[in-house]
DNA sequence: CCAGTATTTATTCCGC
DNA sequence: GCGGAATAAATACTGG
């Protein structure tokens, strides 16, 4: 499956490269993050509270797919509707 | 700070020997918890519904301490209402 | 809502029930390991280190070996340096 | 609300817009590595040592040299095989 | 039995 | 420097 000696090891290192390449970018997006966040305190902002206001605005939307994951299951569940058998 | 010969050694086994008798039962635990879904499997219910139901009501409670927490920051965070001055 | 709904919902919640005491159970061990972890910080032990000696000796011995055999032909493969010398 | 608060409130929108989109971005480039781990993958290399791979090339030699050090430390302390041999 | 998903664990980061 | 939140990694479970 892999032959260190023949050309899977270049795959190998050709995979690896990429990921590197992409953290990088990663990290150049996560610094830029936090200047923004600087750049505000800088503004007379609270950080602590801006990050509250992000993390909650990212869960908000997941919640209420959930929800709806979980109405989906339960509409299925129905023909489960209990161990001896079900409603209809 | 740690003399491998001396007492530390003893200390350092006692911490770890420590942590894994905890680690036991905390999988007897997580083991349990397999039996009673596995249980209520057999009874004719659906897990994935009843797992999803679970972590909801864990997140539940998480969700309102959270939002008070956010309304604390705010109120703390008056005092700063504006970049160019506060409004009084 | 019909008669075996009724029996089921019951039974329902008596698992679920049962399920959330199991998990605070859990909750209670996981955190005295932490407070175990702490007070072995406390006492100048390196945390990070035992965490991963814990999980070393959670590890099937044969897993171990094998896990480091692919890691060393990667490294290998990569020009990086393995157990018969480094390419610097 | 006075002026000021209003203002504020603009700036504050402004910058967590901001933030927001960067988040977004990081979070594609984050689906990107893992999208190259899956293709890795697909080509029969183990998803899990080339991660550990990638991380100790991330960390600097001498870190990682210490870390080690101290590992070996707790290890003959509890009486574990190190490099200068084995007890059994 | 593999793939995808969900949970759990480990590490990193940030503000205090 | 510490303690706690956020992120990343690893693991476990379920369904196909």
């Amino acid at each position: 499956m892999v032959d260190t000696g023949g050309v899977a090891a270049d795959q190998l290192r050709a995979f690896i490269e990429r990921v590197e390449r992409l953290e990088e970018e990663k990290k150049v997006i996560a610094d830029d993050i936090k200047d923004v966040y600087a750049e505000a305190k800088g503004n007379g902002f609270d950080v602590k509270v801006m990050r509250k206001i992000v993390s909650m605005r990212k869960r908000k939307p997941h919640e209420r797919e959930e929800e709806e994951a979980v109405m989906d299951l339960y509409l299925h569940a129905l023909g489960m509707a209990g161990p001896s058998g079900d409603p209809e």
